[in-house]
DNA sequence: CAGCGGGGTTGACACGTTTTAATCCGATGA
DNA sequence: TCATCGGATTAAAACGTGTCAACCCCGCTG
């Protein structure tokens, strides 16, 4: 191993197994008190230069290392922040959660990142664990609608801002994309090119992103004066592309006819929707158009490239760590809001008609 | 503030704004002492039944939620172990992830999770916030070689498990996958379908997977009597979809015909460039064949269903944090382990020639 | 009946940091 | 020369929990 020491020869141990090494230790080591070693570490324009130079040499020589906890104990909070998300394999909330590490740590800010997997019990569970851990606010996207798990932390006083989830309510901050006009967005689309029955591949209908798209491809179908009869409705347990095949395996084995065009909930759904389809020798979007929501990377790429609706991901968690911030900052002024983004249609070859030259995008 | 007491009816403020509530209002209102309440927290068979109900209950009536900060101080750890992994938007570290979290949750650990994004600063960076959380230990993957960074770590008493990464040395746990065998297997399989000429395109080759992975392509080229200037390199600054179309773009634009076969890193460069292909109207695998790495999901479904190299993500995750949680919970009793997994072939139509028919895997 | 043992409970201290009020010291102005 | 002032530093008191030795009570044994 590397001895490496500090002036003195062979004498000082530098911070390896002994006791451990707190601020006292650099105090002493420095010649000041604790207090002043604390000043240096959070408010260094409190203290002379001569003596931070000094305090700051012995943090180094002894490896010292803030103790936390300890900071948080005495704080009453501590610096990091939660970020709950539905899924963690799906690349749209890995999206959000680069923004929002972006934003944390520009801002000295750390984010423990946590994934409900869609259910109530854990969402409720990793809470909890956050609570305990005193951080300092939540980014949650919940999967219940009702918001009683965001409640209750609001009511320890822990900020929380909704993630991907709008809110009526004016008490809390919240930022979303408007998905039922993304759904619409996307159930138009679909007719306009032609399709006269249509098919829905959806998660469980709880989750509001699935219920809004729901409503904004039903919205889609009354403006075109089409029952809500021409729509018929998958609905799986999950929004994984292994759920996308199981809904895409009951249409096939249902018997009935396929729809003309397929409107996914999720891109995932979407591309396990699409590999069934052409296992089976379906032809997209020549037997049938397919159009998925989330625009994630992988859905240009995919064997047909797919159609989808896309959202500002990134931005959404950027925005959503500024507000929160911004609540936990602030002690006083700070006012909710509620931010919309609207979703942008993303046409590829998995939905169009042999003669549409509209497009909105091709890159 | 709300004078909350005990015994008295309707007083209690049901851990609303006011007062936080503690160890000691619990105890207070179940009438016990707060000794009591932590041990019904933390061994409650030492507690009489009848005591530790009427404890549960105060906890449950005031909502009382254990202070971690004040936990961790005390105890020196605390019950939260950090996960560092390279790239969380490459669907090969949330599969690992989730193995970690199972096994962590199980055993009622919580996961910080974070990503180096390949950078040593921000490697560097984040585990010292780890340090600062005072985690009970640490599963890394290593963006560079000297894992100096862990045996910081290791020297400040905090066990760290090197994840995806081998290592030669007996003083600490390892879990890796195979990637010279994987290498080598990839490239046998492009040379045993007949491409004479090679390209390898890979990230930075500071890392260990790039690194390991092209001196297995490099053996099977010496199993096979070629020197190694049929294999034509190209190096990208990270391991992404985006940087594979960068890959494509530079080969196609260097002038020189394109390599019959191209073995990728990584499947999300391969997608990249597989997508840059296909544009400029190259045919996969007629033109050129070409191979990933680490099968993730998307590739099966990619526009030439991609061959790739198999790993068992999610048992990676899993055994790395048996290991971990073996070596914090056991006091003394701990053997250091290196584990290393085989890789598997998996040959989808981006690989395969015309006539081919010994393929190992078509699911 | 005294002594004993053991399960159940208590009280008090320690963990490492932040913060506030108090102290110290050198310099400035009268 | 002395009082004063202000910046730099310090001592001490929290924060909420875990632990450990001490203590109490009760039933049992001799």
């Amino acid at each position: 191993m590397s001895t490496d020491d500090t002036g003195r020869p062979g004498a000082s141990t530098p911070a390896a197994g002994g006791g451990t090494v707190g601020i006292k230790q650099v105090a002493a080591h420095a010649g000041v008190s604790p207090g002043t070693v604390s000043n240096v570490l959070n408010r260094p324009e409190r203290v002379a230069a001569a003596t931070r130079a000094r305090v700051e040499q012995a943090i180094v020589e002894l490896g010292f290392v803030r103790n936390g906890s300890a900071s948080t104990l005495r704080a009453g909070h501590s610096s990091t922040i939660g970020l709950m998300v539905l899924d963690l394999a799906n690349p749209f909330f890995t999206d959000v959660a680069r923004g929002v590490e972006d934003v944390a740590s520009e801002r000295g800010y750390a984010v423990i990142l946590s994934s409900s997997g869609e259910s109530d019990e854990r969402e409720q569970r990793n809470l909890r664990v956050l609570a305990e851990q005193r951080v300092r606010g939540v980014l949650l996207t919940p999967v219940g609608d009702e918001g009683g798990n965001a409640d209750r932390l609001r009511d320890r006083g822990v900020p929380v801002v909704l993630l991907d989830h709008p809110t009526p309510r004016a008490n809390q901050c919240s930022v979303a994309v408007d998905d039922v006009a993304g759904g619409e967005l996307a159930v138009t689309h679909l007719l306009d090119d032609g399709a006269r029955t249509l098919g829905f591949v959806t998660g469980p209908p709880g989750l509001r992103q699935c219920a809004d798209r729901r409503r904004g491809a039903l919205r889609a179908l009354r403006a075109a004066c089409l029952g809500r009869d021409v729509l018929r409705e998958v609905s799986v347990g999950a929004m994984n592309a292994r759920a996308g095949q199981e809904a895409a395996r009951r249409l096939l084995e249902s018997g009935a006819p396929l729809p003309e065009a397929i409107f996914c909930a999720n891109d995932l759904l979407a591309l396990g929707v699409l590999r069934v389809l052409l296992q089976a020798g379906v032809k997209v979007p020549t037997d049938v158009a397919l159009i998925g929501y989330d625009d994630i990377e992988f859905s240009a790429a995919a064997a047909v490239p797919l159609s989808s609706v896309r959202q500002p991901t990134y931005q959404l968690g950027r925005i959503a760590t500024e507000l929160l911030l911004e609540e936990c900052d602030e002690s006083g002024g700070h006012a909710h809001q509620q931010v919309m983004f609207q979703p942008e249609l993303v046409v590829r070859e998995s939905s169009r008609a042999a003669a549409d030259d509209r497009e909105s995008n091709s890159a």
